[in-house]
RNA sequence: GGCGCUAUCGUCUAACGGUUAGGACGGAGCCCUCUCAAGGCUCAAAUACGGGUUCGAUUCCCGUUAGCGCUACCA
C-alpha cells in the first residue's frame, strides 16, 4: 500500500509583507514537497477583513518568487481544488459550519461583546482562566430559532467535550496531549459570516488533500481544536509538524522594532536570495554534517523533517552577512558582471560606460573584498572616477615633503612603459625606488593615495594596470598639485 | 494565572548511553603582505540546576528554574 502523494501548503495572511519566519515556513514546506515529489500549495488566508492590506497578495507572491520558491497550486494556478483564496470560499465554510451545527458539534452563540467582556473581567477577578461560559450552549432549539428569526447577530462555536484528553502526534515534537477542559469553545464563524482560521484551515486542508501540515509552533496550542474538527467531520488527520520559532536577539518571538523582519528589507539591502534562503534553512535544520553552504538544489536533496530541531533560533544577522559573502564569492565573474552593470546603472556613474573587459578586471580584483554589490561602486569608486578627495588620515601618514618629488620621478618612469601590465608597473616602481634610495613601500603608499584616495584595496600594481598608464599618470599629477606636504 | 513547548560555547548547531563534548559565525592571536580584504594556523568559549535509572549520562525519567508560545468574532 503506497501512501498518497505528499501535498503541503504555505498559508499566509495578506497583512503586509513576507516575514522571514514566514519565508522559513514556506521554504521548509517547499523543500519537503520537492524532496518527496509532492505538491506545494500557496493558500491565502484572508478571513480577517480588518487586517487585510491592499497589494499584500501580489507582494507575497513576488517575494516568494524572488526567493526561488514557486508554488504548484495557488492563486492563478488551479490544481482542481481551488479557489485558493479563503475569501472566495465562504460558501464552502458556511456549508460545513451548518453540518457541524446539524450534528450538534457546534452551537450558535448570541452573546454580545459587552457580555463577553464582562464575563472575562469577572473571570480575571476570580483568577479563573478566560473561557467562554457556554451560556448559549444551553439555549433550547426553539430559543435558537427565535433568535435567528429575529436577526440577532450570532457566531457559531465549537462544542468542546468535557473531561476528554486530546492526543496527537507531531513529527517534530512527538506525542502531545491536552485536556479538553483547557480548550475554549472556539468561534468558528464570526458574526460577519467569515470563518475563523480554525474552521477555514481544517476545511481547506481536507478539501485540498493536504497530507502534511508544516507550520510555526505558535499553532501547537490550537491544534487540539483542529483535531476535534477533523473528528467531528469524520476526516482523516494530516501529519503535523510544528516548527520552532524564529527569535529576536532577546529570545522573544521575532518581531519588528528589533531589526528587520520583512524579506524585502533584506532584498533591498542587497542580500542575495541564495544567502537568505541558505540562512533561514539552517535556522532549525541541519544536514547532520558540517556543511553550511547550500544552494536550493542541495537543500532539496538533503532536507528532511526528521532533522528539524525543537528549540527556537535567534535570527543572527552577522552570520547572514558571512553567508552572503560566501554566496557572492561563489558566483562566476560573468554573473557578477551582469550584477555590476545593474549596480552601475543606479550609481552616480550611470552616465559613463565601461567596456566589459574593464569591469571584469575590476571584478577580479574586488570580489574578495566586497560584501554586497554596492561595495564595488562604493569601495571601488576610484575605478569609475578619479578621487575627488583624499583620505585625511592617509595623507597625514603617507604624503610627506618628499612625496611630490618621488611621484614626479615615478611618473617619468611610468611614462616609459610600453606594456603597462602589473609586472611592468612593479618593476618600474622598483627602479624608481632604487634610484631615489627609498623603500618600495614609500612609493607604493604614495601612489595608492594618489590614484585611489583611500588606504585599502587590491594590490597596487593591479589597480594601476586596470586604470592604465595615462589615467595613472593623470591622477598622480593631480595629486601632486592638490596635496600639500605634511610633516611627519 | 492556566495550558503547552523548549533548554549544549555569546549565536547557529553536532552527539541518536561510552568522544580530550565536534563544526560554523563572532572574538583574540599568529602567518601571509604595499594597504584592505580573502585565506591558513592557534586560542578562549557550553551540556541551566537538583534528584533518580544505569557499570556509565549532554543523551532516558522526575522535579525545579528560566525562556518562549497559546489563552480573541487575529492569524
Amino acid at each position: 500500500m503506497s501512501s498518497p502523494a505528499v501535498r503541503v501548503r504555505f498559508a499566509p495572511s495578506p497583512t503586509g509583507f513576507l516575514h522571514v519566519g514566514g519565508l522559513r515556513t514556506a521554504l521548509y514546506n517547499y523543500l519537503f514537497a520537492r524532496r518527496t515529489n509532492g505538491v506545494f500549495i500557496l493558500r491565502i488566508e484572508d478571513t480577517d477583513r480588518a487586517r487585510y492590506v491592499e497589494g499584500a497578495v501580489e507582494n507575497l507572491v513576488s517575494t516568494l518568487r524572488w526567493a526561488g520558491i514557486d508554488f504548484d497550486e495557488g492563486p492563478g494556478k488551479d490544481g482542481g481544488v481551488g479557489p485558493y483564496v479563503q475569501s472566495e470560499r465562504l460558501e464552502i465554510y458556511r456549508k460545513h459550519a451548518e453540518s457541524l451545527f446539524a450534528s450538534g458539534n457546534a452551537y450558535y452563540c448570541f452573546c454580545t461583546s459587552v457580555r463577553l467582556e464582562e464575563m472575562r473581567k469577572q473571570q480575571d477577578a476570580l483568577r479563573l482562566p478566560p473561557k467562554y461560559d457556554r451560556h448559549c450552549a444551553k439555549l433550547t432549539p426553539d430559543e435558537v430559532s427565535a433568535l435567528i428569526a429575529a436577526g440577532t447577530p450570532r457566531v457559531l462555536r465549537l462544542r468542546v467535550p468535557v473531561g476528554a484528553t486530546i492526543r496527537f502526534h507531531d513529527v517534530i515534537r512527538d506525542d502531545v496531549e491536552f485536556s479538553s477542559d483547557a480548550i475554549d469553545d472556539q468561534v468558528l464563524i464570526k458574526s460577519d459570516g467569515y470563518p475563523t482560521y480554525h474552521l477555514a484551515n481544517v476545511v481547506d486542508d481536507h478539501l485540498m488533500k493536504v497530507t502534511h501540515v508544516i507550520r510555526g509552533e505558535e499553532w501547537l496550542s490550537s491544534t487540539p481544536k483542529h483535531i476535534l474538527l477533523y473528528g467531528y467531520f469524520g476526516w482523516e488527520k494530516p501529519v503535523f509538524a510544528h516548527l520552532p520559532l524564529l527569535l529576536n536577539p532577546d529570545r522573544s518571538k521575532l518581531s519588528k522594532r528589533q531589526g528587520d523582519v520583512a524579506v524585502e528589507e533584506y532584498r533591498a539591502k542587497q542580500y542575495l536570495r541564495e544567502a537568505l534562503v541558505n540562512f533561514v534553512a539552517l535556522l532549525g535544520w541541519n544536514p547532520g554534517d558540517d556543511r553550511e553552504i547550500f544552494q536550493m538544489e542541495e537543500l532539496i536533496k538533503e532536507f528532511s523533517l526528521e532533522r528539524v530541531g525543537k528549540s527556537g533560533a535567534i535570527f543572527n544577522q552577522t552570520k547572514l552577512g558571512w553567508l552572503n559573502e560566501q554566496h557572492l564569492r561563489s558566483k562566476s565573474d560573468r554573473e557578477l558582471l551582469g550584477m555590476l552593470q545593474c549596480e552601475l546603472a543606479g550609481s552616480p556613474f550611470k552616465e559613463k560606460t565601461f567596456p566589459d573587459a574593464y569591469l571584469l578586471s575590476v571584478i577580479t580584483v574586488m570580489r574578495e573584498r566586497v560584501s554586497f554589490m554596492r561595495d564595488f561602486v562604493e569601495k571601488g569608486a576610484y575605478f569609475f572616477e578619479a578621487p575627488a578627495s583624499y583620505e585625511e588620515e592617509m595623507v597625514r601618514k603617507r604624503w610627506t615633503s618628499e612625496s611630490a618629488g618621488q611621484m614626479e620621478h615615478l611618473v617619468r618612469e611610468f611614462s616609459l612603459l610600453t606594456v603597462p601590465g602589473p609586472a611592468e608597473f612593479e618593476s618600474a616602481l622598483h627602479r624608481s625606488a632604487q634610484s631615489l634610495g627609498v623603500g618600495n613601500g614609500v612609493l607604493i603608499h604614495g601612489v595608492r593615495l594618489a590614484v585611489s584616495g583611500v588606504s585599502g584595496g587590491p594590490g597596487i600594481y593591479e589597480i594601476l594596470a586596470i586604470l592604465g598608464k595615462d589615467e595613472t599618470i593623470t591622477r598622480i599629477r593631480a595629486a601632486i598639485s592638490r596635496l600639500a606636504p605634511t610633516a611627519r
